[in-house]
Order: structure tokens, then sequence, then C-alpha cells
DNA sequence: GCAAAAGTGTTATCACTACACCCATGG
DNA sequence: CCATGGGTGTAGTGATAACACTTTTGC
């Protein structure tokens, strides 16, 4: 079925970046690449959009695969189009991201990749413009989550405030007041406290939160200012 | 050069969503369809990603075949990839807005073309889906206006505080306080006064004003609070 | 009892909003 | 001289940021 005559058709991917917090840091998710070039080296988790699949479908299905998940929080980033990207053969990439809960995806590895989490900020070379993808995630989830409580995504269901705040500050890269922070999170009215107590990381214990589900997707694209100063973002 | 074997190559199109303003409403520039199918009926303009092409060279090419511009500020929307968006042939698309200043564009215009401007709330019938191109569009445009000084682009060098308001109540569709405006776009120091007045639309004729291009390059991804109660944004 | 992390209140500053009057000019 | 649109200042309010001490408990 070419109905357009004379007109070039091209390789179309989709390249997952895959975003998981472990309590400390984010990390990326990347995987030994598998396809006949460039093989052995490290890329982020993609594959071709198939005849009967859209973007949607595509990203669920490449992200389902390697981790086992479903439901999971994604986002169209960018499409990627440099005639050279791919050196192989032409192909432009449509880059999303996922952010999901590292401890969900540990137990539903797929051990037909090769797969391993890193550190975002110390990731092995990647082939590719994988990148300069990886870059321009950062960048927007810096962005969106400087307004919209999008990072609630990375956390398992019950959370203490400390966590959320080095999540936060691990994103941002600086440090935040815990007070000022406790007090701006508790105003979203997203979170609902819980009676009991983390305790590995202190003496005292941390309260558990759970997120207000109700509240949190009526509130999923509102603005809330979450961080001080976000004159300084860019 | 084919190397990847057994997968589906694509049509890979892009679809320019190009935005002026008038002095009074934000128009959108639509032409009527010329390919084979569908002729006659209005759409975006758009056309194929060529063989040596990438994305910002598509778009710059198409939007420069209809408008005779260049250098335009233009900037990626999103990948539209619905199997069935083009009925006659699986297409993905790449769709780029462009903002304008209009009255460069009535010099330029290309004649092949049969080309219109419509108030973009008040538009004809668009194939594919390039209605809900364009409804993203306004609503990235209202989000990053909000906080970026984008919407200089659509003026012409020199313009007025009550013509860039009028831009801005258009753009959010309600109005603003002309001296809370007009001091907080101030406040940016991105404008310079001058010293010749507008003298069509008022007796007593309102300042022109230029841009600061050197502040304004290095804040155009700055965080500027340009319109009151961002919080009511989606 | 002490070290380590959690939790909590107050104040000063700044940014935002609401609001009303005078100015300049062409007719 | 008057109608039209342009330009400016102030005061009240609410949000933000800076800041330090007390609590809990495992060791």
């Amino acid at each position: 079925m070419l109905r357009y005559h004379k007109q070039t058709r091209i390789l179309v991917a989709i390249d997952c970046i895959i975003l998981g917090f472990d309590g400390h840091d984010l990390k990326l998710l990347l995987v030994q690449r598998g396809l006949e070039y460039e093989k052995g080296k490290w890329s982020l988790m993609g594959g071709f959009v198939q005849k009967d699949e859209d973007f949607e479908k595509g990203s669920a299905r490449i992200l389902k695969e390697l981790t086992g998940l479903e439901g999971v929080y994604m986002e169209q980033l960018f499409a990627f189009g440099d005639v050279k990207r791919d050196p192989y053969e032409r192909t432009v990439s449509v880059a999303y991201f996922a952010l999901i809960d590292i401890h969900q995806y540990e137990k539903q590895l797929n051990a037909d990749y090769h797969a391993e989490w890193f550190p975002i900020n110390d990731t092995p070379r990647l082939i590719f413009d994988h990148q300069e993808m990886v870059d321009m995630a950062k960048e927007k989830l810096r962005y969106k989550a400087a307004f919209h409580p999008i990072l609630f995504e990375l956390l398992p269901e019950k959370f203490t405030l400390p966590q959320l705040q080095s999540l936060y500050e691990g994103i941002f890269d600086c440090s935040f007041d815990k007070r000022n922070f406790s007090r701006k999170l508790q105003s979203t009215k997203l979170l609902i406290r819980q009676k009991d107590k983390e305790r590995l990381s202190s003496k005292r214990g941390a309260y558990y939160y759970k997120l207000d589900k109700r509240r949190y997707a009526a509130n999923f694209h509102a603005f809330l200012n979450l961080i001080p100063n976000p004159g300084n973002l860019k």
C-alpha cells in the first residue's frame, strides 16, 4: 500500500529513558545492545515501531519487554531525526521517558537483556545520540518537577518526607531547608500521613506518607511551586 | 543501504503550525492541500522528510517554501504516530510550530500555494489530525508564554505596550490590568523605550519599544513570571 | 548519655494584586 | 472642549525564605 510515490520511507525507532530512584540517586536503566550493530555496547532500551503500532503502544511494549512493568508513567520527550544518528541505516527515533518505582522493577527483570542501573550522572558511553536523549530527559524532568508533582511516580507507595526531599535534592542538585520543604509539600494536600514509621535510616523514625490518589489525579497538571527560587531554573 | 532486516520503513512528514499576530488576533496559516489525496482541503503546511534532511532542515525548508522566511523561531512540538492518522499510507508526522511577524510574511508570500490566515479559534475543518496538532500548539504556546518571553517573536521590531498587552490577552483569553502588565514587562528589562510614538490607534500616541536583543538572548530561557495567577494554567 | 536524624514556628522581605486619576491629542 | 486611549503610584495582602531548637531512641 505505497500511495505517496517517490518518497523516502525511513526506519522509525522508539528509545526509552527509564528512570528510577533508589533512595539516594536518580538511576538510569541501560541495556547492552543485542542488535547486529554495536553489539555489546550500552544503550537505551529501544526498538523499531511496528507496522500496526502507534508510539504509545510501542513505547509500552518496549518498556514491558525489559521490565515487565505496565501502567507506568511515560511521556514523549522528543523526536530525533539527524540523518547520521544511526550510522548503519537512517533511523529517526522518538524518545520516551518513563518514571518507575525501582523496587517494583527488581522483582520482574527480564533476564534476556543484560540490563543495569547506572547513576544518571555517571553512565558509560552510550551509542548514537543516546547521551543527548538522556541529557534532554534530565532537563525536562527538572523543569516539570519544579511545577508539577511528577516525582511521586518514582517513589514506592509509602515514603517518608526525608526520602522525598532527598529525591528533590538529587534532581535539582542542591539542598533545601527541610522546614520549608515540609511545609510546601504538606500545603499541596497531596500527602496523607500514615500511622507507622520508617525506622531503618534513623533511630527516631520518620513517618510514612501515602499519596492522596484522588487529589493527585486532579492536581497532576496543576501548578504547584514545589521548589524554592524556580526562577533559577532554565 | 537497508541494514536492519525485516523492519518496517515508514513515511515521515513534518507539519508546521505557523502562527502570526495581526495586532488583534492570533492567526494560523493554512494551505489548500495540493497532494494527490484530499486535494483542496485545508491543512497545515507540511511535507515529507527528505533523504538527506534532518527535522530542522526539513521544517525550515517547508516554512521557507510557503512564506519565503528564514531564521524564524521554530520549535518541535510533538511527534504524531497513530497508525491511521493518514488514511492513504501510514505516515508519522513531526509537528513544528513557528512564530512569525505576520507583516514580514505578507511581503513574500509564495503564490504557488493557496494559503490563508485564519483566526486560531475559527479555522476550517482540517485534514487528518491537524486540528489536534493546532490545539496542542496553542496549549504549549500558552504554557511557554506564561514563563518565557517568547511572544516577542510574533511582533515587529517596534511595538507598543498596548499592542503587547493585547497579544498576551489574546493568547490567554482574558484581560490584564494595564498598570500591572506594564510594570511587570518593564521589570524584565527587556524593553527599550523609543523616542517616537505610534499615533494611528490613539490621539495621544503610545511609545514604541524595541527589544534589548542582548538581554533577550540571555533571558530567552529564563523564568519570568509574565502573567498573573499562572497557577490557573494547566 | 550521647549521637543522629526527625520534627516543628516565627519573622522579615518581596512580589503580587487591586484600584483611580491625570495626560496628550485630534477632531 | 471633549472624547479617546495612554500612562503612572500606592497600599494591602499573601507567599516565600531564612533561621535554631527540641524530640526520639538505638547504641
